[in-house]
DNA sequence: GCAAGGTC
């Protein structure tokens, strides 16, 4: 019997395409190290094997192991070896190595014939064939394996040129930068076409932020009252003090006649469809990394109850039964919602910007029989709102606009109001603002309540966050949907950006100076727009994927030479940086910038006067902000201490302070009497421990979310002091020692009530 | 230990 060998680029695709190949008919078959769907029709016997992904990776010799005793420039023109990725895969394609045709189903795009061509080594090819589809739809299927196509040789080698020429400036640069500043092993310095040049934009903005000059200037604000006070403003700019000050005594106190007044209704659209970029934007106004919500909808749709969350779609394909999935969601907690959507007469989507037909945009498929908590009841949460609120109506708002004349000087009071709620009452997530203006006649006399003249000043632009990171990114082509979650994560694990909104460290400032000092290109989004260029040639044949790699190593080794003629002052710079740290604001003493210098095992906070008294060694593995408050025993400011997965720790920035000493003693060691005191382990988690250790080494662990507070109350059973944790309005008291009978007591009592 | 791109 014929034997037809068909590749899927993943699980989710290949039983998809299985299904509607065989009729519904494929078999799943599951052994030791091997997974492949078998059907049979027309007589022949079908297997497909579903990838995940790229099965082979591109690297260098073993010989290159070695960073410090590696040659640069011969490392540009080593040749690249390609290492099994997937070892199962293989292991099962081995199996159907003779098979009479192998068909490639894998994504209709440029990784996508990558990964298809690049198992055809293991095989004994004979007949190979392309399925090209664009949408997994049973006529998209049927069609595609009845007209197969050639395999795209051109386009495969496109995307392998990408992997090599990532492969070589990536792994070249990273060793220099890394080797060059002293910082190996986990304190590297990576380099790469994708990460670079998102650290350019962030350390970009950095200096437009401390570059920019505020200007003055003033607003003038009436406060009428016709049944309730609203505020009118000054209809032109005012940027000159002297001219502000005249209109305004030309204005006080004097009443206002209404020149026009309009009223008009608009539409508050509806959002789009998610793509993955959106996605992760939203989730991270929830608090959740792009990271971790990539991390989450994976399991989501793996679990069934999402569709596939990489996607650039924003336009739900026909073939989605919208209306049914309704019907799922109606008898889930989102019933309300789903029974808004079901009330309209027709249910019509809204549509985004982008159709591609790789996959629909991201939508739930089904309700989760167990209840979901945490993030992943926050995401699949927002998965569904999204989805109802595209399916919903647009919001209508009244817009009422009043020019009114006082004293000869034009005034406006633009008043904004919802009248349908629309989406907002199930994408719970926005709100609107509204202003209220009451309706007003022509030449109406308005009485002014309030004149206020405010001076203002124009203010910096905003440093990125996350969301405004990725939209950046997305708009500058840089990475894909699938990577730049993945990016961004590297940036902060490289240590070269901290927070959200996202500040770059002294590392990674260090080290961008250090780039655009020598030779900016590699920090520029450029890099990426070139290799587009050059991958469209050598998928259209114009040029091979040899001449592209070469030509790019020649531009590398010329790059490279730029660099290491520099290398000391490279060096200097990120080395000056790091010692100089990172500006923590101005010094609530003395008005002068105030650092957070970092170390292996500390951090330093010293003003820039030398003569001021803050200079202090602070032990601790979080992150340091500095705190608008003082210190109630030493007025001297307060810092926060963040660290991850716990309640942010506020203390005096004086390690010797009182404050300090007090706030984390709570309460006597019953073994010897001395002080028990909150510490924080080698891997950053609180316990309780005694003062005199190493004497004593009497410890208690502690539960690390929540607020702690001290009691004065000793535990009757076991005598260690008794402690409050306090988690959003749940106060919960307990003895630190976990088997404790006061736990059990309390708990028993607790039920009791 | 290096990149970016797939996907788990």
């Amino acid at each position: 019997m014929t034997l037809n060998l068909i590749i899927a680029e993943k699980m989710d695709a290949g039983r998809r395409i299985a299904y509607i190949l065989s009729k519904k008919t494929s078999k799943q078959k599951r052994s030791k190290g091997s997974f492949y769907i078998e059907f049979e029709s027309n007589n022949e016997r079908n297997v497909l094997v579903p990838l995940s992904g790229h099965v082979l990776e591109a690297d260098f010799p073993s010989d290159f192991k070695d960073w410090l005793k590696s040659d640069l420039n011969l490392l540009i023109d080593s040749r690249i070896v390609y290492n099994v990725k997937n070892q199962r895969a293989i292991n099962t394609l081995k199996n159907f190595k003779d098979a009479d045709n192998i068909i490639i189903a894998t994504d209709y795009d440029r990784e996508g014939e990558l990964i298809g061509t690049e198992v055809l080594k293991f095989l004994n090819a004979k007949n190979i064939k392309r399925a090209k589809f664009s949408a997994l739809t049973e006529k998209e299927i049927n069609d595609a394996f009845s007209n197969t196509i050639n395999v795209d040789y051109n386009l495969a080698d496109s995307a392998q040129a990408r992997e090599e020429i990532d492969l070589i400036w990536g792994a070249v640069l990273t060793r220099f930068f890394s080797i060059a500043s002293n910082r190996l092993w986990k304190d590297f310095i990576s380099v790469g076409r994708v990460q670079t040049p998102t650290l350019g934009l962030i350390y970009k903005r950095e200096m437009e932020i401390r570059s920019f000059v505020p200007e003055k200037y003033y607003k003038i604000k009436i406060t009428f009252n016709k049944n309730r006070d609203f505020d009118a403003y000054y209809n032109n700019e005012l940027k000159d003090r002297k001219t502000a000050e005249k209109i305004f005594s030309e204005v006080k106190n004097m009443p206002g006649r209404v020149k026009s007044f309009d009223k008009e209704e608009y539409y508050i659209y509806r959002p789009a469809p998610f793509n993955t970029n959106e996605f992760l934007r939203e989730a991270s106004y929830l608090g959740i990394s792009p990271a971790r919500a990539m991390n989450i909808a994976e399991k989501l749709y793996m679990q069934g109850l999402i569709s596939y969350p990489r996607t650039d779609n924003t336009v739900y394909n026909k073939s989605i039964n919208l209306k049914s999935i309704v019907e799922k969601l109606k008898k889930s907690e989102f019933s309300m919602e789903a029974d808004l959507v079901l009330s309209q007469e027709k249910i019509l989507p809204s549509r985004g910007k982008t159709e591609a037909t790789d996959h629909p945009p991201i939508y739930p498929v089904s309700v989760p029989s167990k209840e979901l908590t945490g993030d992943y009841k926050k995401i699949y949460e927002l998965i569904v709102r999204r989805f109802l609120a595209t399916l919903y109506k647009n919001a209508v708002a009244v817009r009422s606009t009043a020019l009114i004349d006082v004293n000869g000087h034009d005034f406006i009071s633009e008043g904004n109001i919802i009248k349908e709620n629309g989406w907002y009452d199930i994408y719970k997530y926005k709100s609107y603002r509204e202003y209220f203006v009451p309706d007003l006649e022509k030449n109406e006399v308005l009485n002014g309540r309030d004149y206020e003249l405010q001076e203002k000043e124009t203010e910096p632009p905003r440093r990125y966050d996350v969301s405004s990171l990725l939209k950046a990114m997305e708009s500058l082509n840089l990475g894909t949907k699938s990577t730049r979650h993945d990016i961004i994560d590297k940036l902060y694990s490289r240590n070269f950006v901290t927070g959200n909104p996202v500040k770059i460290t002294p590392l990674g400032e260090g080290f961008i100076k250090s780039i655009i000092d020598t030779n900016p290109r590699i920090s520029e989004p450029e890099m990426t727009a070139e290799l587009e260029m050059d991958m469209d040639k050598i998928a259209s044949g114009t040029k091979t994927k040899d001449d592209v790699v070469n030509e790019s190593r020649r531009m590398l080794h010329s790059v490279l030479n730029d660099f290491q003629g520099r290398t000391s002052e490279i060096n200097k710079t990120i080395n000056d940086y790091l010692n100089t740290g990172e500006s923590l604001g101005r010094c609530p003493l003395d008005g002068n910038e105030l650092f957070l210098i970092k170390y292996r095992d500390h951090y330093k906070i010293k003003c820039g006067d030398e003569n001021c008294r803050i200079d202090f060694n602070i032990y601790s593995n979080g992150r340091i902000q500095l705190n608008d408050s003082k210190c109630p025993v030493c007025s001297l400011p307060m810092i926060k201490i963040i660290r991850k997965g716990q309640s942010p720790e506020v203390k005096c920035i004086d390690p010797a302070c009182d404050y300090n000493k007090e706030k984390d003693i709570y309460g006597t060691c019953p073994a010897d009497g001395g002080n028990l005191v909150l510490r924080q382990s080698r891997y950053g988690k609180r316990f309780l421990g005694c003062s005199n250790y190493p004497k004593c080494t009497v410890t208690y662990p502690l539960p690390q979310k929540g607020i702690l507070k001290k009691t004065d109350k000793k535990c009757q059973y076991c005598g260690a002091p008794i402690i409050v944790l306090i988690n959003g309005r749940r106060h919960f008291e307990f003895c630190p020692k976990i088997d404790c009978e006061f736990n059990r007591g309390g708990k028993i009592e607790k039920n009791k009530v």
